[in-house]
DNA sequence: ACACTAATTGTAACAATTATAAATTAATAA
DNA sequence: TTATTAATTTATAATTGTTACAATTAGTGT
């Protein structure tokens, strides 16, 4: 099934006319199949190997790219660099304050917010964005043996 | 009432035996009074008619001090720099994807999402982060009329 | 007013990201 | 298939936001 998440991908690519070149394929594909939601530099790193002289720029480049076209989602958190998501149906993100780790969950009709604050503000909305906070159950286990 | 605010803000560094420098007053000062959310370097450029030999580094360490006392939230947007809101009450932001507009809004109980969250990850729930993405009236009127 | 310690300053370092220009390569049509 | 053209990659330099550091300065409790 990530299979065919790969070829929606690309399909939109070419639509979109934006060229299928190897680097941006095995972005994508990286993107897909990886659970966690690296930075474009550990992007960089893990392809590496299939591309040695591949350019950081070029990750920075495409990610772009995939944003603009909405396949990739650009998350910021507090810390230094952002973290990519490939796009595929509507979820938010469980951080866990002590270890970094991400767990997407789904959640169902926030739409109403989205409707109250246009009414509030007056602005159009595109689209909002979620969070949650917390400690993950590991590092649960960890600091109460600590203690 | 900006104010009470203030001298708050001053009861807990002292409380918290953080002391208080005339710089540290005057960034928690302009935090206040200002509507606007700015990035440090605005801060920075503010009171540099006051301070002349503030640096910039005093800038980021005590927003650094403040976010830890609890007295300021650092939001990290998508673009590069981080923005600092003085905390009154709970909040959130609507973001103009146009102008850059922040407009604040209030809507309750957003606890029950904290709690299904934590249901299904399993997390430990700290805090929750939401943002609305939208056109704000101003910039609605301006791509109106170019059309 | 004194002493103790934290805070400020100026600067250098760092890390993430972007800009640039030259070399390469994918898509297209002949 | 090949030539063409424009997009893409690459390598590197530049930029920018933020932090680390060491020396100086200044709050605070006594």
């Amino acid at each position: 099934m990530s299979e065919t998440h790969l070829q929606d991908a690309l399909d939109t690519l070419k639509t979109t006319g934006v060229r299928i070149t190897p680097q941006r394929h095995a972005i994508l594909e990286y993107l897909i199949q990886t659970m966690a939601h690296p930075t474009a530099d550990e992007i960089y790193k893990a392809l590496e190997g299939k591309f040695p002289n591949m350019s950081v720029a070029t990750v920075y480049n495409n990610l772009r790219v995939f944003r603009e076209v909405g396949l990739v989602k650009e998350l910021t958190f507090g810390d230094a660099s952002s973290r990519f998501d490939f796009v595929t149906n509507d979820h938010y993100h469980m951080i866990c304050e002590c270890c970094g780790k991400i767990v997407d969950f789904h959640y169902p009709g926030l739409d109403e917010i989205e409707h109250f604050a246009s009414q509030v503000t007056g602005f159009d909305v595109h689209a909002h964005r979620l969070e949650i906070y917390g400690t993950c159950p590991s590092c649960k286990d960890v600091s109460a043996k600590v203690q």
